[in-house]
DNA sequence: CCATAGTGGAACAGAGGTGTTCCACTATGG
DNA sequence: CCATAGTGGAACACCTCTGTTCCACTATGG
């Protein structure tokens, strides 16, 4: 696995990329749409993902790990709550495509290692009762409903930049403000 | 068009109602399944929609009329504005299946009708223009992010209950909770 | 220089969806 | 009763995607 070669990983990396950016523009999208976008030929993807299932497997942990590495860089456990869910809130919106991908392609998410719940599911819950520990999120907000406004926050956001041309960061600003007042105590 | 035998109307709503909901659950259905769906063989769907694309834009009309009529019956003029927002909510929220169908197949909402704003869109607005007027809604809040994050709040409530095992009256009751505080003043 | 890793493309058979035609069946109003 | 509207199913050719095999090409380190 990670006595890979550096082209080789490269090339498996360029094709992850490439089938994120694909598949959350175009659900639909084939395997040969996949390869030309990341500048490879089709029988080469077929090299480093024998069959389409195995691209979809990949691809879920490749989701993963990145929405993983996003919420370790969020540090939940620091600081007052509120600026630590707009922390978290900022590292999920620079994932961007991935994001999208998420929510175009709900296949990906029907692993088993979607149903129960990540290490970031579980920051996530503990920051929620620190929440509601010192009054600073909503009591009727439960962890799992916040999870979901947030997630749904988010992608509003990137539509709202997408089909009305807002700028990013303006986007991002609204989302965390409509964020923090939904859930506030 | 109106002309339609009794039979023939009966049909064509069936067919309708069960490509919303079969494509709201597999954005990939074949037209096999849609027609399986509806209780009725291929060759009666081929019969009333020549092609898939015929049956998209079809489909697309469709939804557009169910959003319209839900607009319509929440009577976004009278009242006060969070109440007229929440009543807005509340019927979007019964259409459930059109509501998940619309979100897991943006083919359909790719037509021209999609792009300029429905009648449904400008009594939004009106109404989120009252809200700015009489100190209810937000002043960051402008319309169209105000309609991005209803929308996304009802997607947020229906994964709730589907996901999660929520029982629809208390997903909508956080769905009605969390927007009227995200947009409050 | 050359052995090897990595790649692209052509070609193939298989699977599944699509659109069409044709025929037999059922129900319903005149 | 019977003519007609409405239907279901089988069969068909067509298309696209898929997974595979095979061969030729390029680059790179020893």
């Amino acid at each position: 696995m990670s006595d890979e070669t550096m082209v080789r990983a490269r090339t498996r990396r360029a094709i992850l990329d490439a089938a994120v950016l694909t598949l959350s523009q175009n659900h639909g999208a084939s395997l040969g749409d996949i390869a030309s976008c990341a500048g490879v030929g089709r029988t080469t993807l077929h090299r480093y993902f024998a069959d389409r299932s195995e691209l979809t497997k990949a691809l879920s942990k490749h989701v993963l790990e990145r929405i993983e590495t996003a919420t370790v860089r969020a540090v939940l456990a620091e600081g007052p709550v509120p600026q630590a869910l707009e922390r978290l809130c900022q590292e999920y919106f620079e994932l961007g495509d991935i994001m999208m991908f998420m929510f175009a392609d709900p296949d990906v998410m029907g692993g088993p290692e979607w149903k129960e719940p990540t290490p970031s599911d579980h920051a996530l819950l503990k920051l929620v009762e620190r929440g509601h520990s010192d009054k600073s999120i909503d009591p009727e907000a439960t962890p799992l409903w916040v999870q979901q406004v947030m997630w749904a926050m988010l992608f509003a956001a990137w539509q709202h930049t997408r089909e009305n041309n807002v700028p990013k960061h303006q986007a991002l600003s609204l989302c965390l403000r409509s964020l923090r007042k939904a859930i506030a105590a």
